[in-house]
This record gives structure tokens, C-alpha cells and sequence, in this order.
DNA sequence: TATGAATGAGGTTTCATTCAT
DNA sequence: TATGAATGAAACCTCATTCAT
């Protein structure tokens, strides 16, 4: 007659709840969009109840916020200590950079929380706003620091250096933009290698035949 | 008892309803989002009653699919005939290319569609290969007609044109992006024009200091 | 400057106006039923703009009653003169009267109204009224009288007048039924000559076969 | 600062959940229409919210197709065998259908959906058909053998056992059509038992009167 | 912790009716 | 008389959220 409190059947493993609730709803968000994803089809793809899922989250934005914060989190944790106080020839690190940032824009989950923001910083702009003061205002100055060195030292040209900011990555994230949005993908695929080795080149040494042939050419 | 002369209960003004009533959705959506625009809404910003905007449209996607067609236009009408065959040195023509997209995307109307695209996309697909197909699948070909010929005739780089575009393009949509999406403006404004000139001299004679400090630096 | 007000231009006959506007009513309600058919239909079959049918009919619902009521004044004018007071044996009356109603039957103008009602009922219960009391008050009891008068007279065996009618006109109104809801036809098509002749044959002389058969069998 | 005991706010009752919306769809279609029943009266007429109708069936018109299905498992489920492969005197068999027929079209159940597709056949054709396919295809076939029997066995004039069977059933479904439609009972009540009687009566026997009179009558 | 039945606000769409012309 | 542009009420349906169990 009595329920004896034995121990838990199996207490499936409670701890990683809420990642399995981000993780569904990345997904989902990233598929259908906000709006069009219903709680309950989180909660089935991350094999929980309805219910279940407002024991994690007080509401469906929340599961939003949850899964920018944790964007954010490894950026404050992580990175930019090899980037600051970097003197001497940016080049090399900027080829670098922008080669890990290329390969990490074809990672699903690098790109997922941007376009999501993109589409719904409309509804959530304050999420856009955190995302903007906890990634892009920490990453941005130490671009611009880079660059800066760079004038300062004599490998660059004197440029803006908050503008040459998009001159260097602009190119990427419309190459993205362009097969996100519109399915445009040069011929021979993706290829983010070759647009990062295109673009290098003219990115240094400009598109422009060099000097030499210019000057017969003006002739 | 009297008669006090009230505003006519019905105006009948048959013109220009539909572009009205595009006007008002177009601003709208910009500003809320197609979900969170209510046609009511639409309807008095258009000063009309919400059933007549149906009067006009039979549904509100079919609004959204009216402002695309709407934008579509006078691409396929205008353009594209000063850029194709065109011959000789791009430089001057990319120049004035990218001086011309750069002052259009700071007219508040041209950049809404796309920003509406990016958002919709998910949810109206067949809009977003319409305007690919009705305005990028027309220009990009061209361009990249423009940079192969600069290629052949010696005024460029051997590089690759299609991915060349997004060289050339890539940094004043993200200028855009950046203050659209997360209110990032350099310190001096939004300096369409400062972006656009710092970005052609990097563009034409690249990032690097001239070939005499490298040569040196080289050493 | 001013407009001579010229004689009509062309006057086109107003008179028969509201006609055509219950002619088209009722084709469309029939067609597609009363909630189902809009108004603007309505005015284009009859050749008229939505705003005419107003001038004509000051409601959707008064076009129905007026389909009603034009059905209804020809019954009062005319027939039952020929079936009233009729004395000596009314099998042949009977005969001619259930090929006459069977014959009307098939003609769409006649059924148009019944089963108009028969669907609209519920929703103008009042119509129902009105037809039961022009029509069928009037024809009813004329037949329940015939059908006495042939029980007094030793024609008819002694049966209950009343509950006979619906024995005399069922089968008729099941044929159109079954036809017109789930069309239900018999393997020769409509056939209602062959039917109201079969039903006559049961009706008069009974579905047994004759007696001396009868009692041949019993043997 | 009281929490005064109200009745709680959900109820728990997956039980037999549609089972109860059907039954209060019939009622109220069978009492205003289809059209003119709000999902929310169904809900309230089941002690639900209108949002809980949708969690049983996904639309208005599958609580009507609903309806009908559950109409129409009992017939394919139950008999007909007791009339299929019948030999003998169809007589008995008939009367004693045509009775049991009689008392279903009183129980209030068993018309509604004849009466609902009746009206509402314009709107879901399908249905109709369904109904058809289910019900009658089963049904009148039998009857039709049944006749064609009495016929071969010498029971029954030679006459055409598939108008016969309008014969048969028609003054039932007329006497309802004219109580329920229009209002009109016979004095001395729905009097249904007489009706089949009466019924009986002049089907097997014919109205006129016995072969004697009527020779008496023809010298 | 977990479930899922139940709620109800909110928005699109239809169309009878009105009225300025 | 005639038009048809404009109105606005009404109803279906969705889904985030709640809560009894």
C-alpha cells in the first residue's frame, strides 16, 4: 500500500537540463524561426514535457536570453589575451584571424546566434544590445588597437582604423549573408578558404595590377 | 438637434490606395516586423479602415510579396546598361559604383527590403528567391563581367571575381549591418563617404604600406 | 458648363429590375447556399452593382423572403380549383395530380424553394412559417378531404386521410431526396415517369400479389 | 487575504473528452446550424474552453466529420445480417423493419445526421458522400435483394424492387421532413406507430378497396 | 521533478451594409 | 438610379503559460 521512497529510478542525469533545452531551442530558433517555434517543440527535441521546460525557463524569451548568454560567456572567458598588446607586423595575425574566424563561421553554432539576432533583435533588442556589449564591444577595440599598431608602425597605409575594421571582415560575413540569405555560393561551393586567400591578397596588397604595370599601362 | 459637420464617413480616393497602403507596411514592418505588424495597423497608418486594405491585397503576405515586387521593379527597368560591355580600366566605374550603392543604402527605402528579407526569409522563402532571382542573379553577373574584363585587360589582380564581389561589396554591408543590428557607428557618424574612401584605397592599392617600405621591410 | 438634364439615356427597363435580382438569388442560393453566396454575387448575375440590390431589397435576408413570397402568391391564385369539391373516384385525380407534382418536380424552378428552406430553416424559421401557411395549409387539406371524400364513397379502403397523404406523395419526395443529397439515382436515371408508375401500381392495388395468388401460396 | 475554496480552475478529464464535444456539436448544430454554432458554444455546451476543443479535434469541420464517422461505425458494425440472405415472405421482415425504422427516426440521435447533412451537404460534400458510401450503399442494396426475393418467390408483384424501396421508406422520411421542417403533425400527434401502420396497411393491399367493391364498382 | 490538459488573449479574414459621388 | 470604395463586427484558430496531479 505504501510507497516506499526507494531511490531514484534512474534521476536522468537532471544536471544537463537546461543545455538540452538551449540546445533544442538553437536548433529550432535557427530552423523556423522565434515565433514560429513552439515551446512543446522544444521541449519533444529536447525529450522533455512542456511543462518541464518552465522548470528550467520562466518563459519561451528566456530560453532566447539563456542562449545568447551563453554565446557570450566563453567570448569574455576566452580569447583576445593572444590578440592585445600585439606589436609588430599585424599581417601575419590578421591573415590568422580571419582564417579561424572563416572556419568558425562555418561552424553551425558560431553563426546561429547572430542570424538569430539579426532576425530578431526587432522583437528582443536588448538582447542585440548585450550581445553587442559583451562580444563585439570587447572585440572591436582590440581590432582597432591592432590597426592603429599597424599605422602606427608603419606596415599599414594611414587608414581609419574603425572603418578599415569593415574592410577586413565585411567580406566574409557578406559571403555568408549571401548563402544564408539568398543561397548565392560561387561556383566551386562555400569554399571559405579561397575567399579568405582572395581576399587577403587584395585585402594587403589591394586589387589593383602592381605598380609596375600601372605605370606602363599609364604610358 | 444639429448637424455639426463631422469628417465624411467615407473618403473615396481610389489613386494611389495600394501604394499607400504599401508605404504604411513597408514602414511598419521595418519598424515592428511582419508578425507584430497587425493589418489594423497597416490600415490607419494608411489612413483606410483594416477591410479595405483588403479591398487592395487579398492577404497580408500578399503586402509583403506586393513591397518586394514593388522594389524589384525598377531594377529590371533601370540600370545595369551603363556597367555591362563596359571596357577599359573598372576602377573609375567601381568607384562610382560603390559611391552610388553606399548613397542608395543610406535612402531609408532601399535597405528596408533586404533587412525585411534577411527576417523573413525563413518564413516566406519564395520571397527571397524572387528577389534574388529578380535583382542579385542581374547584377552580380555583370560585376563579376566587370572584374573578369578588369582581370583580361591587366588593370587587375589574377583573382577571382565572383569571390572578388564580396571583396568589394562585403564591407559597406556590413557598415550597414553593424549599425543597423547593434547601433555600431564609427565615432564621426554613420560617414558613408569616409567609408567608402578609406575602403576604395585599400580596396585598389591594399592594406599594406607602398611596395618601398615593404621591399625594406623585407629585407 | 451646366448638364441639360437630357431624357434618360437609356432607362434600362427598371421595372423588372427585383426579378432578375430573385431570379439570380435564387440560382446562387441553390448553387451554393444562402450564408455562401455574397451579395456582390448576386448584383453581377443579375447585372447590377452591389449598391442596386440595395435599392431593391433592404437586406440579404429580404431578397430570400422575397424569393419566398414570389413562390408563394401563384399557389394562392391559382390550382386546388380543380381538386376541391371533387366527388367519384379519386384514383384518377390522384394519378394525374402525383404525375403532375412529379413532372413539376423536375423542373428546377419548382424544388428551388423546398429545399431552400429545408436547408435555411433554422436560420428564418419564419419563412418555413410563411410557406406552410400559404402553401401547404392550402394544399394539404384539400388532399385530406379528396382522400375522404373517397373512403366515404367506397373507393378507398377505410385508411387514415392525414397519415395516406404522406403514404401517396413520400415516395416522391425520397426520389428527389436521395437524388439530390447523395445522389442516389436509380440504375435508369431519374426516371420519374417510371417511378411515379410503379408507385401508383403499389399504391392502388398493393405490393402483395392479387389474392387468388395469395391464397394459391397459402396452400 | 481569504482563499475562499473556488472550483479549481482545471479539471482534469482526458477521459471521454470528445466523446462529450461531439455530443454538444450535435446538439447545437442540430439546433442553430453549423454556421451559426461558435466553436466556444461547443466548448461551453462540453464544459470546455474553446482552446480544449482544439486540443480533440484540429477544426470546426472535423467535429462535423467527427460526427458523422461516429454515426456511421455502428451501422458497418451492426446488422443488415439479419436481413441479408433472407428467404420466405418478405412481409414480416419489411413490417417489422419499416417499424424499427420508425422508432430510430424518433430517437432524437439518429436523424440529427441525416438532418445536418441535409442542410449542410452544400458546404462538405464529402461528407454526404461519406455518409452515402458508409450507410447507404450497405443498406439499400439489401433492401433491394429483399424485394427482388419477393418477387422471384412470387410474394410480390413483378415491380422494380429500386423505386419499390421509395415506396416503402418515402412516407416515413416525408412524415418526419414535414414535422420537422415545417411544423406539420398530424392531429393526433407524431404518431408514429400509426403512421406504419396505416403505412403497412395500403403498401401491402393497395388504397383501393378489396377486388369485390371494386368489381361492383367497375360494372 | 515532471506531466500534459486546459486556458484565453490576440490577430487575420470575410462580407453585409453604408454612403459620397 | 446607380456605383463601388469603405466600414467594422464577428469568428476561427494558435500557442504561451498555468496548474492539478
Amino acid at each position: 500500500m505504501q510507497t516506499e521512497p526507494r531511490g531514484p529510478k534512474f534521476r536522468r542525469r537532471a544536471e544537463a537540463r537546461p543545455e538540452e533545452v538551449l540546445d533544442a531551442a538553437l536548433a529550432l530558433f535557427v530552423e523556423k524561426g522565434f515565433a514560429s517555434t513552439r515551446v512543446e517543440d522544444i521541449a519533444s527535441r529536447a525529450g522533455l514535457s512542456k511543462g518541464a521546460v518552465y522548470l528550467y525557463f520562466p518563459s519561451k524569451e528566456a530560453i532566447l536570453e539563456g542562449l545568447v548568454q551563453r554565446a557570450v560567456v566563453p567570448i569574455a572567458a576566452n580569447a583576445l589575451g593572444f590578440l592585445s598588446n600585439y606589436t609588430g607586423d599585424p599581417r601575419p595575425v590578421i591573415s590568422s584571424v580571419l582564417k579561424m574566424v572563416a572556419h568558425q563561421l562555418t561552424q553551425p553554432g558560431t553563426v546561429a546566434i547572430p542570424k538569430l539576432l539579426i532576425r530578431e533583435m526587432i522583437h528582443f533588442p536588448e538582447l542585440a544590445a548585450m550581445y553587442r556589449r559583451e562580444v563585439l564591444d570587447r572585440v572591436l577595440p582590440v581590432l582597432e588597437q591592432l590597426i592603429s599598431n599597424g599605422v602606427a608602425e608603419g606596415h599599414f597605409r594611414p587608414i581609419d582604423p574603425q572603418l578599415t575594421i569593415r574592410s577586413i571582415v565585411g567580406p566574409i560575413v557578406l559571403h555568408m549573408l549571401m548563402a544564408e540569405v539568398f543561397g548565392i555560393v560561387p561556383d566551386e561551393g562555400l569554399a571559405m578558404e579561397r575567399l579568405v586567400d582572395n581576399h587577403l591578397a587584395i585585402l594587403f596588397d589591394g586589387l589593383s595590377a602592381p605598380q609596375s604595370d600601372r605605370r606602363f599601362m599609364a604610358t
